[in-house]
RNA sequence: GCGCCCGUAGCUCAGUUGGAUAGAGCAUCGGAUUUCUACUCCGAGGGUCGCAGGUUCGAAUCCUGCCGGGCGCACCA
């Protein structure tokens, strides 16, 4: 699982909400449920025939487009052999358009063969709604619009950004697309850690090396980051550089030794700015940077713990203030404020989740690094200790393993402490940010990811992002050769001869194709953006299979204008499908 | 030790939240090009779904136990 606790989406969630997925599919739906409402002797309620009602797409296209297995669930509690419910439900369907042919297969399974009729309709949509198929129109059940905020990176600024903040990016911001996708209002917001003890620590770091010190020497401070970009920050600050801020102001480094405070302002915002470019760089925009500091300037933080002191779930042990978040399954108690009266990072933690909830976003979605998942538990019994009505299973989390990167057949390795590890503006400088964030959220988040950068750069079938970028510029260069060649290509003449689209290849290309907003909701209500990937490589796969089997330039110009609509669709749901993953769709390769 | 996660073909991984004969790419082997880009395609072999039980019409999927690996178990963040 990528995700954890995520809302049950209940029963009846396994049928697809109505406002999403193909026309055919919610057509199907319906068709099944009048003919489940017109058989007389089921002993049940329509809610329970409703929760029983799955439909799903077949693997083997020998079974059709669709099948349902409503006929086996059925089946014990209707007191009737599956295959017979299943015949009583196929005699009872109303005539329809969409549908081929019906048969019952299997142990009882019920299988629909669309007819070329739906196909036509489903492709006509494609090419009329362009950028925007897929994407679910802004009117439909309320909690599809529910204001969501996907906090994702969120990386303290003493450091550059590193593969694993990549793969955070790639999936943070896949994840908020795909959810915008599904009618979401999302906010795409980075948590600042500006107030801690790390950024002290990066301070005394940069003042060590000012003093001349290196790692390992008597005197260099005990957590202090040990790498590169630290004695470059040592020399910039001594150089008396200047450097702008976030909010517009300039800081000038003093060229003191002593002054702790500038330097810590200095090396800040030259780590912030760092960190802008390597994002800039990735084509990652946040919405907002939330900062840990403000929450202190505003009360905040006070104000949480005193909610939780109100609670009466805090306790006073050896000189510590406590709260019994065991009581809300975490694994042991933990403080609140510690026995020299500062707080431990969980409490602006938590102050900053009940913003989350008050600032009016009912759905939080945070993409953190599997090594942080002790926090889970913590958040979540602060904001529930509270007792503010949030749930108790807020927020939404989605864990990520560690990337190894292996460049020339050994691994480079990651380690901050020894002060080189591989950069995300690396990455992107070797092989190019649409790889970077293909390769990232390509697989499941929750696995450790071995990012190959030869594969990565290497220009071949073999490289999954290369591949269907290459379908996407395949067409286009279709369409040069049709200009070359004087040939004309004629939408409505196209539309009208679908039905000459009868080969195997052909079929296989529009079931995928029409197949794509089923991709997009599933992928998106599980939070799992590798299932779109996956989705793209399986239909450039059977676009290249087309090409090679067939002719599109043909002389039959009705013929001709039919291949090519059914490309330009193609093409279209690759540049759709690639723009929510921040990969880009060429023209030419 | 406790908690969370992972274990599917030689390798890298999918598997639509319990369905039909477990799939794809790479690698291996065998084929295809006077062609809209061979930067491609077609075919073949390859499996105890970590192991053992359980639940049921049906399990890679859910439950229990074990084996192996990762991560986490601070008055650090």
């Amino acid at each position: 699982m990528a995700t954890m606790d995520h809302p049950d989406p209940g029963p009846g969630k396994l049928r697809p909400p109505r406002d999403s997925g193909t026309l055919t599919l919610k057509d199907l739906l319906d068709l099944i449920e009048s003919a489940l409402a017109a058989l007389p002797d089921l002993p049940l309620e329509p809610a329970a025939l409703r929760d029983a009602l799955a439909l799903e797409r077949t693997r083997d296209p020998a079974h059709g487009d669709f099948a349902t297995n409503v006929a086996l669930r059925l089946a014990k509690p209707a007191r009737r052999k599956p295959r017979d419910l299943a015949t009583a439900i196929v005699a009872a369907l109303p005539a329809s358009d969409i549908i081929e042919r019906t048969e019952v297969a299997g142990p009882g399974f019920i299988n629909f063969h669309l007819s070329p009729h739906a196909y036509a309709g489903e492709l006509a949509r494609v090419l009329e709604e362009g950028p925007r198929y897929g994407a679910v129109p802004a009117s439909g059940e309320p909690d599809r619009h529910e204001p969501t905020v996907v906090e994702f990176v969120s990386a303290n600024p003493t450091g550059p950004l590193h593969v694993g903040h990549g793969r955070q990016a790639a999936l943070g911001d896949a994840l908020a697309a795909l959810l915008q996708s599904q009618g979401h209002a999302v906010q795409r917001e980075y948590y600042y850690n500006d107030a801690g003890v790390q950024i002290h620590n990066l301070a005394l770091a940069v003042q060590a090396r000012v003093r001349g010190l290196k790692p390992g020497d008597t005197g260099w401070p005990e957590n202090a980051y040990a790498g590169e970009y630290i004695q470059e920050l040592a020399a910039d600050f001594m150089a008396g550089k200047k450097e702008h801020t976030q909010d517009g102001g300039e800081v000038r480094a003093s060229a003191d030794v002593d002054d702790l405070d500038g330097i810590r302002r200095f090396a800040v915002a030259c780590l912030r700015n760092e960190q802008d470019l390597d994002l800039q760089k990735f084509g990652v925009k946040f919405d907002v940077y939330y900062l840990e500091s403000s929450l202190y300037a505003d009360g905040k933080v006070e104000a949480t713990v005193n909610g939780l002191v109100a609670s009466g779930k805090t306790f006073e042990q050896d000189g510590a203030l406590w709260l019994r978040t065991t009581d809300y399954g975490d694994d042991k108690d933990r403080v609140v404020r510690k026995s020299d009266g500062t707080y431990t990072y969980f409490v602006p933690d938590v102050a900053y989740h009940v913003t989350k909830w008050e600032r009016g976003f009912h759905r939080a979605i945070n993409v953190q690094g599997t090594d942080h998942h002790g926090t889970v538990a913590r958040v979540r019994a602060g904001l529930q200790a509270l007792d503010m009505g949030i749930p108790a299973q807020y927020p939404d989390y989605v864990l990520h393993n560690m990337v190894k990167v292996m460049r020339g057949g050994e691994e480079v390795k990651i380690s901050k402490r020894a002060g080189s590890y591989v950069t995300v503006r690396d990455l992107v400088d070797w092989v190019g940010r649409d790889a970077v964030r293909f390769f990232l959220v390509m697989r499941q988040p929750n696995s450790e990811f071995t990012f190959d950068v030869d594969l990565a750069r290497s220009r071949s079938e073999e490289n999954p992002v290369y591949y269907v970028q290459y379908a996407h510029a395949r067409v286009s260069s279709v369409f040069r050769q049709l200009r070359d060649k004087g040939m004309t290509h004629a939408r409505e003449v196209g539309a009208r001869n679908l039905h000459r689209l009868t080969a195997p290849h052909e079929r296989a290309l529009l079931r995928r194709i029409t197949q794509y907003p089923e991709v997009l909701t599933t992928a998106a209500r599980l939070l799992e953006p590798h299932q779109l990937a996956h989705y793209l490589t399986e239909l450039a796969s059977e676009f290249h299979t087309y090409y090679n089997a067939h002719t599109f330039l043909v002389d039959d110009a009705e013929l001709r204008s039919a291949r090519l609509n059914l490309v330009t669709a193609t093409r279209q749901v690759i540049a759709n499908g690639l723009g929510i993953l921040g990969v880009s769709a060429p023209e030419t390769m």
